[in-house]
DNA sequence: CTTGACATAGAACAAATGTGCGACTATAAT
DNA sequence: ATTATAGTCGCACATTTGTTCTATGTCAAG
């Protein structure tokens, strides 16, 4: 009941997308003239005029006589009345930002964000779980990225060839890598297979957590 | 010259405060003297002054000049106290499987399992997306594997190199490539940069969706 | 006491912006 | 041809809104 039988027109379209795209990269919405000179509309009134289209068909909000006062109506196509309900939900404490010069915090932030992922996209054991930030590239890799978000279960050993946080006494620092026991030394080998393990004796690292998942944001 | 020693002062976290809320309520950023009204601040100059030192403190942004030219920035250091945990979960749909074989169904299945994942995670622009499990190997890529998870935002055209789910007409097959625009022919590159990009007709892709966030499960 | 950051007013000003209105064009329907 | 309708322009106007400048108050350090 909600759908529009008209299609939407071609320059309400585009102007949507560039509300869109406008109000992603700069965290505000456009003036009229922003988007008349975007669009190559000459006229501020012919976008007003437009504006006005998408507000009667639900896709946008005005609040009048203010600048910029526009706001996009989550969604305009079908499903998405994003319900709360589900109840698989499980709310991962983010601990903070993952960064090279620095151990994990132990302890939840006080605020404690938390990231919410549902129960399905894991196994069966949730518990001890965790996020982070990864921020720097002193970790990146093909697998990791600055500014993937990374869940990592608690847990101070891992597998061969699990991926782990690991903390170098000697080094000071934290890094994500996949980790091989060999005897008395670690062998950290990144993910990325063209670039070169390091070892270093097994009394100097310390793993902070197993990744269990990694999320990589593309774009906004 | 990141962290900031001294502690954030009263009126400066209770105007983030403010920003952050009225943002959330209202989609764009507040006046000047909006701001002023809300926080018994009589003089907008103060709320000038305050403003200048969040900026400065690096976290806000601001546009010179432009009405309501105040963006938070995602701050890399804690910050938590003041911050109000914006806590929202989205709930995508998911389509269900990727496959070389197949175009991306358009249509949410009847009884529509989601994906939740906090809003925190996602720009401002939370319309159009959807959740898809690739399956198969014939798109996989140094970050795309086989059993992950891509949210897609549903759009039919994207920037030069953004990776997007593509139909190609002429194979009567989806894969996940960046795109480049070349004139009359696009180039899909994988993401690996060890791969080699495949050239097709303008006409003969059609971009299903823009590929925005990357979940990879990395074990049970 | 003096000095100098820091905090605070208030008012004036210049831009930035949304809106309204009249006129004009191109279709498509009558 | 006439009329109705959606699309289009320009422009004047009235607000909305950021910035700046002057003046004053506070308070701790010198």
């Amino acid at each position: 009941m909600k759908r529009k039988d008209t299609k939407l027109p071609e320059r309400q379209a585009k102007i949507y997308a560039f509300l869109s795209d406008y109000i992603n990269t700069n965290g505000f919405p456009p003036t009229v003239r922003e988007i008349g000179e975007a669009l190559n509309i000459p006229s501020t009134s012919l976008v007003s005029y437009y504006l006005k289209g998408l507000e009667e068909r639900g896709l946008i909000d005005r609040e009048s006589s203010i600048s910029r006062g526009i706001r996009l109506v989550s969604d305009p196509y079908q499903s998405n009345d994003f319900l709360p309900g589900s109840g698989e939900t499980l709310s991962i404490p983010f601990l903070g930002y993952i960064v090279a010069s620095a151990p994990i915090p132990v302890e939840a932030l006080a605020g404690t964000e938390t990231v919410e992922i549902n129960r399905a996209l894991f196994g069966r054991d949730v518990n001890g779980l965790f996020a982070l930030q990864v921020q720097g590239n002193s970790m990146i890799d093909a697998l990791i990225h600055d500014g993937d978000t990374v869940i990592l279960r608690h847990q101070d050993r891992v597998e061969n060839g699990e991926m782990a946080a690991v903390w170098l006494n000697s080094n000071a620092e934290t890094t994500l890598k996949k980790v091989y026991y060999e005897g008395a030394r670690v062998r950290l080998q990144p993910a990325n297979p063209t670039m070169e393990p390091i070892f270093v004796p097994a009394n100097d690292v310390r793993i902070q957590g197993k990744v269990v998942m990694v999320i990589r944001q593309l774009s906004n």
